[in-house]
DNA sequence: CCATTGCGTTCCGCTTGGCGGAACTCTAGC
DNA sequence: GCTAGAGTTCCGCCAAGCGGAACGCAATGG
């Protein structure tokens, strides 16, 4: 059934014709400097024309790739969302891996990567902790800023209007909330360069996190080390924490040489 | 020979159902937080497990999607170029600020910044007025094609299924909607090169907008002035439109020139 | 240790979705 | 008006890809 001159194009081991194509055609698009037609698809792929409408029709349904004027097409929408979120899992995700695997073997505790996402954070991913009673975390949903070492860790670098907007979530749950001290332990983590919380939410849980940058010195996220709180006593602390804050440090050092 | 369930999936005008079924794994990514797996993706679009095993295969093939731990998948290097490029299509805040800043300053209203987002608008900037009272909006939220000023001055050079859908939105919200003043409102706009709205949704505001398009004279924004209903009156109203429309055709030539 | 569960990966008979060639439509230029 | 070349649509045909199921692997519990 498929004719397709496959000179340039390459087949995928396990995967199908088509969706190489489609995948070839988005290809395209990446490597492009301007709108692409139907027949300079199909020329350049070696494809028939109605093969590559089809697919470029697809894609226009999904905005992976829009009209543009005279009957050529363009990236989409979505590809721009496909931008946040590879960035996001690429870059920090591959760097930051090797970091937190050491912490975690030096640690013996569960460690985890977490990112700034507007205004509210994400686990992004963990290296569980050997012991048999380890802290695991749900990769995915969002968290807001005020509560938790991991998320105070960020906002505590981040401009007043960050620290209002939690300092008002944080009041809408507790009334008796003493903003000062809370603003004060803001400014401790950011002069100590970690935090730290203690069974915070009655879950039985530790953290201790530190903060990493982008190269222009922006907080992009923090990296933890979080167990059963038994484990977190005062010896041995300062040492937990060096490990993290060097950690977090290493993660900074590399976003800035990439 | 096709018996995915496509309750939750949608097809596409001219494409194929495999090809969509690509798109479709592509969006999954873009719309996840975390790695994602062969059973998950499965169940999420009501396909089989060999078929999105063929699908990562090929998508994996050109590094479109990558390997993650655990036989899961994320987003791969492919994907990031391809989103640069888009982004690069998309990155009109940095361009727009300066011309933003100085229509905010020439009318000492609040000016804003929108983008064409699949099939409706975000607003992406502002520049708050100075004075007391003025129009402050949320960046971010997703707005509807149909209503608004910012949103009519993109429309109106949108495609006709646009224009069809917005219709179609509105007549569910209104079932009073005369179509014809509403479309030649729509050519209006067209031809004097702006949209503008007085108290529209009874919230006080006005706002004059004018569109703004890519090196290919596609429509991808618009920018507006905004402020209290009664600050724009008659007088002064032209000249008002004339910094608006100058505004949005020197972005217009600046996104050309980029 | 074995059984169970649930994941990803591979296999294979079967059939229909998508292929490709060609016709059609539209536009621009001469 | 004709030609050329683009995008879009049509339709007969068949093999590519479907989906069910088996397989391999890992984790968990008894």
């Amino acid at each position: 059934m498929v004719k397709g001159t496959t000179a340039v194009r390459q087949d995928s081991n396990g995967g199908t014709e088509s969706a190489d194509r489609v995948a070839d055609v988005l290809l395209l698009f990446a490597q492009a400097s301007h709108p692409l037609g139907v027949t300079q698809i199909a020329r350049s792929l070696g494809l028939s024309k109605a093969v590559v409408h089809r697919i470029l029709q697809s894609l226009t349904s999904r905005s992976l790739l829009q009209a543009a004027r005279g009957s050529t097409y363009v990236l989409g929408p979505t590809a721009t969302t496909l931008a946040a979120k590879a960035w996001s899992q690429l870059d920090i995700r591959s760097l930051a891996s090797p970091i937190l695997r050491r912490l975690r073997d030096d640690t013996l505790e569960t460690t985890t990567l977490s990112v700034l996402v507007g205004h509210q954070r994400i686990y992004l991913d963990q290296f569980e902790s050997p012991q048999e009673v380890k802290m695991v975390v749900e990769l995915g949903p969002r968290f807001p800023l005020h509560s938790g070492a991991s998320s105070r860790a960020i906002l505590a670098h981040l401009p007043t209007v960050f620290v209002d907007e939690a300092v008002g979530q944080l009041r809408a749950l507790r009334t008796d909330l003493d903003v000062e001290a809370y603003v004060a332990a803001l400014e401790a983590i950011r002069e100590h360069g970690y935090a730290s919380s203690l069974n915070e939410r009655g879950t039985g849980a530790a953290s201790i996190a530190a903060p990493f940058f982008d190269a222009g010195g922006n907080v992009m996220g923090s990296i933890s080390s979080s167990g059963p709180v038994s484990r977190y006593g005062e010896e041995g602390h300062q040492d937990h924490v060096r490990l993290v804050v060097t950690a977090a440090r290493a993660i900074t050092a590399a976003l800035a040489a990439a």
